[in-house]
DNA sequence: CCAGCTAACTTAGTCTAGCTAAGTATTCGA
DNA sequence: TCGAATACTTAGCTAGACTAAGTTAGCTGG
């Protein structure tokens, strides 16, 4: 570990809690989790199984179940059978679900440009320059079913 | 809303899930959840109060009760009385609690600096110009008491 | 000066969201 | 064809968030 790693690590840790409560800010008033609002997302293209599901969210099996009892008590999935396996239980938006999905990003995209909309233009050139940093960082790609 | 703006905002906003899922990788296999080490840390400097506690982690006190209930469950804090004022609750660390902060920190910055070994050069200095910025965006020093 | 309001916490009860362990039904492979 | 593996659900635990309501202590205006 250089000291630069170490530096830049310290550093970033010390604004992961600032990131955690922006979080929680722009999803207070919602009526949405900001976690269902993630799953939701993943349903935007076409239904998926429950465990892809889990995978790509990076929690278990169970967890995921759960997560869709919620989602298809308030109306904003469906679950479905697979014609080729009658195991797998697949997911798909409803009418409702999509209009939900597209109000929270909404207001989340609105959130967040409101605090872009109070930075420099220098600051948002510096913020654009480290978003693929960013996503080598964060490892987006790993979390992928494959 | 400029284009820039909303631009700028969808492309966070993708990251988002990411940076949850990485905080939850972090955390993984360590004896001490994320806002438990947040919450040792801001003790490291001498006692506080329950309400400073709940305002710098912009949550209610209800939460922080119970969140201090199980770190002096656990023998991480103690909390205490305020001579000039019978009504306040002051929460110290342990000796314990000194060392599992210490221990949890030193966990998460080595999980950090090793992804940003993998970064090179020209990305590393990406992240640290976008740091300022980063600040800005959080909103770093709202949270604070006054 | 004390009665009543306010402030600082705690308690009780609810919800989301994570986990493991164990149960059920179905598929696949030797 | 039968036994192991896979896909999911159920049950039960914990952390962590909330509101509403209770307790105790400080403060203040008539």
């Amino acid at each position: 570990m250089t000291a630069t790693e170490r530096h830049l690590a310290e550093q970033l840790n010390l604004r992961l809690r600032h990131v955690v409560l922006m979080l929680r800010r722009a999803g207070a008033d919602q009526p949405i989790t900001s976690q269902q609002l993630s799953v939701l997302g993943s349903l935007e293209h076409g239904p998926r199984r429950m465990t892809g599901l889990a995978d790509e969210h990076g929690v278990r099996m169970p967890t995921m179940t759960a997560q869709i009892n919620r989602l298809e008590r308030d109306g904003l999935v469906a679950r479905g059978r697979d014609g080729a396996d009658a195991r797998v239980v697949t997911v798909r938006l409803t009418a409702t679900g999509r209009d939900r999905l597209a109000a929270g990003r909404e207001r989340r995209i609105g959130f967040l440009a409101e605090r872009f909309a109070n930075l420099t233009d220098e600051e948002r050139t510096a913020v654009a320059a480290a978003l693929p940093a960013l996503d080598k960082l964060l490892g987006t790609s790993e979390t992928r079913a494959p």
